[in-house]
DNA sequence: GTGAAAGCGCTAACAG
DNA sequence: CTGTTAGCGCTTTCAC
């Protein structure tokens, strides 16, 4: 695999548009408008914000001068004088996989129809960094934040409680929600992952999972799949966890492990699909029979697991709906509540 | 493929903590920190921002009123008061795959490290959206703009003129800037695509895009890869274009279609490492020989493609980099700039 | 339907 | 090292 770097022109510097200083030459305000339309601020702010009832000549006055000096709105002026903004504050661990961009389309979608926009903060997995995150967030007073899971610090809850401002937690229900939580249970669907292999007679398992201490929700699942375990009177026969961020190619690997340690294996639950794929690659290539000598079961139901040469049998969640459901709580400013919108086991074809 | 939907609790309504009107019995302010401590505004404006000198002790008394109060700092009070904003927005065609994901993130991680907060706006690829964003995202009197590609309405145009704020384009570096640009050049990928593959001896080329109206710099690479093809006499045998986004199970329904209307292709160009995957798993159960019967190439070198039973030859592309480099360009208030950073041929198994 | 006055909470620009 | 005086640009509250 041998890899060239091309790169087409140099970075050459452009000489071009200075930067501008702290000196805007000024931006129009409202009151300039209201000047050039003879109106008043208040008058231009009724018609910028659609309240109030206007005269037809003055709005059309109005929206001229708005047009002619391309009058932008200051927020912060507004968000100050009115005590509110229409920002929501979204605080997630990453967005670099699907999971989570998908969820954050949901929410974006969901938010941008009730007029929100959306602010993202990303705590890559650690709670301190959260904790920074929402102080910075709740600065702008934002009308709601948005959180992923269920464990936070001490300093994010108190910080929570004193600005008193909408939460929503996502992507987890297994536990205490601060205010409104949208989710599904993973415990459960670990649990129901492991009802679906024992019930056809898989009894010797394997678990494959991704840097464990920084994925409490995948923590959540394979806590679910052992109770069921436990409750059959089994166990895991071995467990491997991949270092660094879960990918298809850290999933190669671990499967070889996995069998090499525990060789009496007849079914493997990964921690996601990416690596469920990589697992399906590594059989498929060394001539491990799917799912007759091994069964592989997964979770997110991911298009990619679906594309696979055998589909992945795994569950699926409805992430881009958790962000929409979430959004659709903020807008309609609905009592806290807890939804649990469920997942959905794909029968696939790898187990 | 059997799917059963599980839903773990009803969506119970809890009664729960009020949602907290809009008398907010009064966050503390900067006056209130002040009283306490026995000090003017400007003396704790002075200690919250870090600037200026302060005694040991009037700092103490001061950060422990902030303490005693829980004071939350109320950014649109200071931007206002200071007109700029530590807010820098960022307009995204979508962020549910990974390419996007991935740039957000190396965007997020240079912002963050210059203390710049992220607000982002996904436009779905329509410039009337992007516009919208784009004036909502200035009226918070960003430090930047941070935007896809070079295309954008005249309305967009006019608003980014008219704010005066500096801006960084990604992802597109073929064609003309309007203030930064951060990227590689699509059209020399589709090229040196192209010319990768004549170099063996293919000759007889196909293309499988998607949905082609909404992504220009796919159609930039085709144009590239189709500049090449034409230099060396020759054509695509057939162009097929998969409907909705870009997916594996798109990918692999397509090639099928294109062998069928263009038998005699010997290599085929993809639009995205996630439908050449879908070729790749096609060509797998039918049989069909891979490189020898039909070359296989794509963009984007995904670890997904790179994980597959046979890797893929693919182009890589620093969608990370690119985040971090705009980042950078932004806090380090650099001059307008073209940088060029490249792209990596991934020579892989499938060409 | 429209307007005048009085801030929202903070910081710039000077003093001392 | 600390404080005073004015706003930033908008919206609220009350009048007319």
């Amino acid at each position: 695999m041998d890899a060239t770097t091309i790169r087409t022109r140099p970075g050459s510097p452009r000489p071009g548009l200075a930067r501008p200083g702290s000196t805007r030459p000024g931006r129009a305000t409202l009151s300039d408008v209201a000047r050039r339309a003879g109106a008043s601020d208040i008058t231009v702010s009724r018609v910028v914000r659609g309240q109030g009832s206007i005269a037809a000549g003055t709005r059309k006055r109005v929206l001229g001068a708005i047009q002619a000096l391309g009058y932008i709105p200051n927020r912060s002026a507004s968000a100050l004088a009115s005590s509110s903004s229409p920002l929501v504050g979204i605080v997630l661990p990453s967005v670099a996989n699907a999971v989570m961009a998908e969820l954050v389309q949901g929410l974006n979608e969901g938010l941008a129809a009730g007029c929100f926009q959306s602010a993202i903060g990303i705590s890559d997995h650690d709670p301190a960094v959260e904790e920074r995150l929402v102080g910075s967030l709740l600065a702008w007073q934002p009308a709601a934040l948005v959180l992923a899971g269920l464990e936070h610090s001490e300093g994010t809850r108190v910080l929570l409680r004193t600005a008193g401002v909408p939460v929503v937690e996502v992507l987890d229900i297994d536990g205490r929600g601060f205010d409104s939580v949208v989710s599904f249970s993973h415990h459960a669907a670990g649990a129901g992952s492991a009802r679906h292999l024992l019930a056809p007679g898989y009894r010797r398992f394997g678990y494959v999972g991704h840097a464990a201490s920084c994925d409490l929700r995948a923590d959540k699942r394979r806590a679910g799949f052992e109770a069921v375990l436990h409750e059959a009177d089994l166990d895991w026969l071995g467990l491997e966890v991949a270092p660094g961020p879960l990918s298809a190619g850290a999933g190669r690997a671990v499967p070889a492990q996995l069998l090499g340690r525990a060789p009496g294996l007849d079914a493997a639950y990964f921690s996601s699909d990416d690596m469920a794929v990589g697992g399906l690659f590594h059989c498929l290539a060394e001539g491990i029979g799917v799912p007759a000598r091994l069964a592989l079961f997964s979770f997110n139901g991911l298009d990619l697991g679906q594309a696979a040469p055998l589909p992945l049998s795994t569950i699926g969640t409805p992430r881009a709906r958790i962000g929409q459901e979430a959004a659709r709580l903020l807008c309609e400013a609905a009592p806290p509540q807890v939804l649990d919108l469920g997942f959905e086991l794909i029968g696939g074809a790898t187990a």
